[in-house]
DNA sequence: GCGATCAGCT
DNA sequence: CACAGCTGATCGC
């Protein structure tokens, strides 16, 4: 998501606002009276300059054309897509006060639910293809590559975030990689040679490890050191997602302030972050995975004592039970750290996690691992085995020491509507002496996470208020 | 055969 | 549903 920051000295990206907070498509005099609503029905009419921000932005949203290359066969797949007015879904209205100039003034969505949004659709496979001519795109059965959409480029800069998967990007000569997970780095393999990588040192070490990319083209940045990378300043910031992640500042020469979320918990501490507190950023591309209110779930600190807790209670009653946490390659590290530091035992995990784990250099972390299941009740596996059958097989595995699982899955999807916020309510499902408890300890943020850390720009800003409304998504 | 990429699936 | 993969088919080399 984006928003973008209104300045009259500031054209070029941040356009002016309409009434609804939202990129005004009005670029001059002469097309004042385009672009306006349409039908009453907010359809947004593209008059804005070719290939700008705004005209990119609205056509996100209802055409996919925008990100064709001329002469291509394939036509993008037919949605009606809008793009959503976050502010008024936060319920922050916009003050009579028409002089004042917001903080932060637009929004854009990146990946989230499709019936209220916007920009990217749910992964990649929808984007639309162009006929690939001299790059190779072996696989799949067609000769297309991907098209990088606009909003992974930052506006009037030669660098790119999580783009890997387009080949060579025109005008690109610095790829910026928010984190380790599959869907953010797809593309990157020992044959990348398309230009720089920044991450963050723990990224680069997974990314050399790893996908065997040639070192020479990978560049660590530490976390809050500003860096000057083509004369625009960068600085990496800790996103609270996985090991590694980072948010994305950027800092043009003109000005012009940008931040990547990439994929990101929001939370107090980032409100104390010095570049986010003293400085405006004029458009923020914002992790919008639960952008729904209905997304509700604890902090991480009360789903963790609840896990310890839950386990605690099955260790009394039944000393021979075997402990599963489900996670991906790397994330939710700490549910599995916080029951072995509440234990006193050692993580089991089969030998191709441990290399990613040790890689960390989380010295707390590397000793508490151990390579023989026998020597703990606490073993982590792939989210995807936490199934009733996958885990009777396992527990078979280790008959002699242990007679019943108790499971966890970690994620924010598992936690919505009727539990609300009471952790105590959440029941497992059993089966047999098996019990998969799915528990909300999610790494992206929550809807009013998310909230709140836009409105920290807003409160700096006295022409915004908050509006005690509960403007729900339009569903199509 | 090998590595990369795709759709389908969860 | 959507996250962050996983699997198997298919392609170029």
């Amino acid at each position: 998501m984006q928003l973008v920051q209104d300045e009259e000295e500031d054209i070029s990206v941040a356009e002016s606002l309409d009434d609804d907070g939202l990129p005004s498509l009005e670029l001059s005099p002469e097309s004042k009276d385009r672009g306006r609503e349409q039908n009453g029905n907010k359809d947004r009419v593209i008059e804005a300059a070719e290939g700008s921000f705004v005209s990119d932005f609205y056509r996100s949203g209802t055409d996919w054309s925008c990100l064709l290359e001329k002469n291509t066969q394939e036509r993008p797949p037919e949605r009606k897509l809008k793009q959503t007015n976050l502010f008024e879904l936060w319920g922050f209205k916009k003050p009579d006060d028409s002089n004042a100039k917001p903080r932060v003034s637009s929004l854009s969505l990146k990946r989230t639910r499709t019936q209220w949004i916007s920009v990217e659709s749910v992964n990649d496979r929808m984007n639309p293809k162009v006929p690939c001519l001299g790059n190779r795109s072996n696989g799949g059965g067609n000769n297309l590559r991907r098209v990088c959409p606009f909003y992974k480029k930052i506006p009037e800069t030669s660098f790119t975030v999580d783009a890997f998967r387009y080949g060579l990007i025109e005008g690109c000569s610095g790829y910026f990689l928010s984190h380790f997970h599959c869907d953010h780095y797809a593309g990157l393999s020992k044959r990348w040679s398309y230009g720089s990588i920044y991450c963050t040192p723990l990224t680069a070490r997974l990314v050399k490890k790893f996908l065997l990319v040639n070192p020479s083209f990978v560049h660590p940045l530490e976390l809050d050191i500003e860096y000057v990378i083509d004369g625009i300043k960068v600085t990496m910031l800790e996103a609270n997602h996985c090991p590694g992640a980072a948010l994305v500042h950027f800092r043009l020469e003109n000005g012009q302030c940008y931040l990547h979320t990439g994929d990101f918990r929001a939370c107090k501490l980032m409100q104390s972050y010095p570049l986010l507190v003293n400085h405006r950023v004029n458009v923020l591309y914002l992790d919008t995975t639960y952008c729904n209110p209905k997304y509700r779930f604890p902090s991480k600190e009360d789903v963790l004592d609840f896990i310890v807790k839950t386990t605690k209670n099955s260790l009394k009653r039944h000393p021979k039970t075997l402990i599963v946490v489900g996670a991906y390659s790397i994330g939710k590290e700490c549910v599995y750290l916080a029951i072995s530091e509440a234990l006193g035992v050692k993580i089991y995990t089969n030998a191709s996690r441990r290399r990613i784990l040790q890689s960390f250099d989380w010295t707390q972390l590397s000793g508490k691992l151990c390579s023989c299941g026998e020597e703990t009740p606490l073993h982590i596996l792939p989210i995807s085995s936490l199934r009733p059958e996958t885990l009777a097989e396992y527990l078979k595995t280790y008959k002699h020491k242990f007679t019943a699982v108790l499971a966890f899955r970690p994620t924010g999807w598992t936690y919505s509507e009727a539990s609300g916020n009471q952790l105590d309510l959440i029941k497992p499902s059993t089966r047999g002496n098996i019990m998969i408890y799915g528990v909300p300890y999610s790494e992206h943020s929550s809807f009013l996470e998310l909230k709140e850390f836009v409105q920290e720009w807003l409160k700096v800003s006295p022409q915004w208020k908050v509006s005690p409304t509960s403007t729900r998504p339009r569903v199509n």
